[in-house]
DNA sequence: TTGAAAAACAGACAAATGTCTGTTATCGTC
DNA sequence: GACGATAACAGACATTTGTCTGTTTTTCAA
């Protein structure tokens, strides 16, 4: 195999790995080497060390397939600012927590994707067992900083935010354990009832605020209600 | 180790594989071992053969770190009609390919999630060279009928439809390679500017209409305009 | 031209990982 | 209580995979 030059083949190995790992698919030097129909597996392995000293890549000392990609936050808006000074009600109710019983232990993630459950519906009653039985997963990018379980998604019903572009059928991907500041958008218990609303609060008095002028604002009490979290995230798929 | 109900273990080392290959991270026999306290190996591996013979798993024979997920579209809503008999308007064109040299294998996927590129912006000049230079990268379920590279995601600039719930910044990931049915919303390049709007045509007359009483149809002529693909999710980023 | 650096090759080796065969123990059922 | 089915164990073994050491070739710069 010719020479080719200096970089050249680093990157286009680096991007062959890159998409393999995304898939969750980690390739072999092996499978690396016959891609791009090297004769040498040393070749290869250069490669990646060579990838690995520049930062471009992680490797998890042996192992097998252990070539992982760096967390770096290159996709979606990564923004975590918290305005420090503002009123803000914490929630780190750990009643909800969806881990389960083994999943103690905290993997360091490369590229931080991972796995959320789907828990179901707000504005639907029963949250506390579909904290049981998710839906299903979604996989999406969490700052590495973070603890994956923290981290919950719920299918939106009704049109009461449709003016922050929250539709019905809309998921949203929820974040506990953080600082609420007063105008985010959260999900609160009220009434053992999830809802979507617009947070609003100064000294002691709470509002959960609709986008949508045909809905009224809510002012449960203190008691009554609970801010299991606030939105980081909205999806929506289109037929 | 004594003896648990049946099914009890299996269940939760199902649980504990299926974490783990959604974070991409392929456990080995052993690794379940000691997360579970096993002292054999073959206590797992007659544990993952089963949920292989059930069709919860599956696994690529004689590879280390070879077990997968089953596509199955537990997540998010996979709807795929295309009510035929509709007019509809076809864009294959492959010059917006993001695929690069070495990517023309297809893989089996599992679990359809795969790497989505992050071409640019929506309402920005320049797309072909956004083409070559992807932001990044995001992670979404596709059907395993389809190949990942017909899919890229663009951030949406303006205002021009936040009646469908679309905001500026939002990203919308593309399908490229189907029909568009009348009424669905696409990307499409006029003038050499990518714009997301709602499409509508009978028999000759071509539509690009917002969803914002402020902004104005576009009634483009068929040269001037070129159908890049079908929006098929909506992401949105809150701080 | 000469030499350093990078690319590619070759093959032996060691560690990680999956496979196999056989054994023991527990639970439920007839 | 015997029996089958499943859980769990034990250890040898084979394959996959990563590591190492050394060589050849090419490119680029002094």
């Amino acid at each position: 195999m010719p020479k080719t030059p200096p970089g050249q083949t680093r990157g286009r190995i680096f991007r062959f790995v890159e998409k393999r790992l995304l898939r969750g698919d980690s390739p072999s030097l092996r499978e690396i080497r016959d891609h791009f129909g090297f004769r040498a597996v040393e070749t290869v392995r250069s490669h990646l060390t060579a990838l690995v000293e520049e930062g471009r890549l992680l490797k998890k000392p042996g192992r097998a397939r252990g070539y992982l990609l760096p967390p770096d936050g290159t996709s979606s808006r990564a923004s975590s600012r918290t305005d420090a000074g503002h009123p803000s009600v914490s929630f780190d109710d750990r009643r909800f927590a969806p881990a389960g019983p083994e999943e103690e232990e905290l993997f360091e993630r490369r590229r931080g994707f991972s796995p959320v459950p789907l828990l179901g519906e707000v504005a639907a009653g029963g949250f506390e067992e579909a904290v049981e039985n998710p839906d299903g997963d979604l996989l999406m990018e969490i700052p590495h900083s973070r603890d994956p379980s923290d981290y919950f998604a719920l299918r939106v019903r009704g049109e009461s935010m449709t003016g922050a572009g929250i539709l019905e059928g809309d998921l949203v991907i929820v974040e506990r354990g953080t600082e609420a500041v007063s105008g985010q958008i959260v999900v609160a218990l009220v009434e053992d009832e999830a809802t979507v609303k617009r947070l609003h609060f100064d000294r002691n008095r709470l509002e959960l605020r609709p986008e949508n002028p045909a809905f009224e604002v809510l002012r449960p009490s203190p008691d009554s209600c609970r801010i299991l979290g606030k939105v980081v995230e909205v999806r929506r798929r289109l037929p």
